[in-house]
DNA sequence: ACATAAACGAGACGGTACGTCAGGTCTTTCA
DNA sequence: TGAAAGACCTGACGTACCGTCTCGTTTATGT
């Protein structure tokens, strides 16, 4: 999977060749830059802290990235670098698959490394338009997008009521996931994992 | 309502008098505050800016908060002040009353002036667990509690199945709602309020 | 002895009445301010600090004085209160006589509780000439005007030629020995004095 | 003359690389402070002010320099830079020589632009003993030494007596003159010049 | 193999803001 | 009503980073 720069743009400035790039500082940058988050937070990440932990001038990062917010996006990225193409898994039951999926994904959303970077990326998103969008991009989508093929499927053979908005109706599934952990308004148990997979399907069974 | 100030904590440090506060430079610092954080946004609102636009000393403000996040919820809130006693209206349609609610809400979310710093406080509460607990207790727990008065009353009217995690509900009710609007991820439409309502209620119901 | 304050001038400014003035105040501000200046040193004197530390308001400081150094000018008088009427020894022996006043002036100089104080007020009697005018009129002119009036008997009686300039000559024999303590080019010893005062005394004799 | 750094310690933190020191910043720094100790004094001059006034960021004085004492104490040296290495005049006739010497010393202590730094300068050295000891040997010892050679040459031949402490000789000639001017206690006249070394002088011959 | 040009490490630079300290003024409260 | 207490506005402190800009030093072709 290529990752490009989060700022496509450089209309004027002359850009640097990047195939003479050093993938070494590439990756110590990205290195350093998730293991500082980790440590002192991202209001406390600094170009110089990651410069400096990755052995690196700081004009190395300016000339790859605008900003600290996308050195971490795209070091995130990079260290997930998961596998949607599989999608979500079928065995007919749709609750127990997506149960299936959330449980492991609220694992993942409580995991400690995990954490500081994606609410640093959440967070720097919420005040910054361009870099939401391409955070929405590269990681929300392409995850909600599997939810809402499988709900299609499911459609499909009629298990979900065709008047439904599957878009609206992962966002009811997902949201109130992403919020709780967000906000820090609840924990991600399973059990709470199950009872939101019940809830949400309770109303897209097709009426009798 | 009394609005004190985000960091109740004075462990050690003497606490200033605030008996002798002044009032005026309280609302000074409130409306610098604002006002700036609509025309720089929140990464470039500065203490100093908001102490010099006050007309105030920066230590009035260090003086009485920690950090600008904390004057900047306790701005937002002093001038939100809204009154949650009154509740939900209750026609005894359900899903009419929770139309018009979120309607106006989403009005309100789309309003450019209310946007800069409720987004500013929601980015800067993912990445400060005590400043986003006192953002939701203060914030948002109060707004998600009418819906749950609204949705038990529901419920015991039979109008909605008694097995139904209400709290739950709600989450799957108001966090698209949020996310959308937090992450950007899609417009606050009535049309878009609409079908969230009828999908979020159609699983409500009692079954036959 | 009366200890008005160093800036006699208040020339618009309404005076505070100071026969209500409180002595206890007073004398804890001169003890605080001596005790400070030994202790942090002139530069980190602050007038919050001498307040503090007498358990006094800071208006009470303002109110009476106009600078730490004038506090500190008083504070340092009102605790050397000498007595200069009784003038230089005087056995017939001027050399004799010189040297023992040097000599024990020598021990006071180099006594540490005495240095800061007075070296404070040297020091910025050199940047503020008003004070430095009061300084030297209150500490150094009665200290000078004893060996003046010294030399002059000497030079009645016919030990010191008629043609001296006897204030010139007095500068000859003190200003080495100030300069040498204030600037620290060298030591006040005994043998010093002794030097200096055999040398000084060699030009003033009456020719043969 | 070179003119290193009023600071050669440099213990445990690691020194800034001097090679690639801005030679415009450094001597902007130094235009800025002597221009501005002469119009706002010693203690109203702020690193601040050097700075803003010299179109340089601040840190770029605090890396070179420990205090502003430093900064002048460069400033001042570098602008002199005077060649102690002629020494005095020698025409055979010492009291002309001094008298001289001594003249036009005094003028230069009455210049104005000189005043200002010089007078911080000793001023600051009153207080802090590193400063001195620099300023001391940095500015006073040079200029004090000439005066030394000068009356060993002229002890050699004879002019002065044989046991005469020279380094005291001096003293007793220089310490008048800048006493006068620092404590502001006289007037560097031409005719007190005259009268000191005439008086000086008459203690210095060798006796019948 | 060598020249050359770009990326690189390092870090000095002009700046902005930090959070703290003290200055000097003003107001409130107490004895 | 003088003095304690201390909040207030002001402004400088010394520090941390910002983003830009040289400096030599690799490094990686492309002749």
């Amino acid at each position: 999977m290529a990752h490009t720069s989060a700022s496509s743009a450089g209309s004027g400035a002359k850009a640097p060749d990047s195939s003479r790039r050093s993938e070494r500082s590439r990756q110590a940058i990205f290195d350093a830059a998730l293991a500082l988050v980790g440590e002192v937070g991202y209001d406390k990440l600094t170009i110089e802290g990651i410069a400096s932990r990755a052995g690196v001038g700081k004009q190395t990062i300016y000339r790859w990235w605008p900003s600290k917010a996308a050195v971490l996006l795209d070091a995130f990225t990079a260290g997930i670098d998961e596998d949607y193409e599989k999608g979500l898994p079928d065995t007919g039951d749709l609750a127990a698959d997506l149960k299936t999926v959330l449980r492991a994904t609220a694992d993942e959303f409580n995991d400690h490394a995990f954490q500081a970077p994606y609410r640093a990326l959440a967070a720097a998103g919420a005040n910054d338009e361009e870099l939401s969008r391409t955070f929405v991009a590269r990681l929300m989508e392409p995850g909600t997008q599997v939810y809402v093929n499988r709900l299609r499927r499911a459609q499909e053979a009629g298990e979900v009521a065709a008047d439904i908005d599957v878009r609206v109706a992962v966002e009811m599934l997902l949201s109130p996931f992403s919020q709780r952990w967000l906000m820090r308004t609840g924990e991600l148990t399973h059990a709470f994992v199950d009872t939101l997979v019940d809830q949400a399907l309770r109303g897209l069974r097709p009426r009798d």
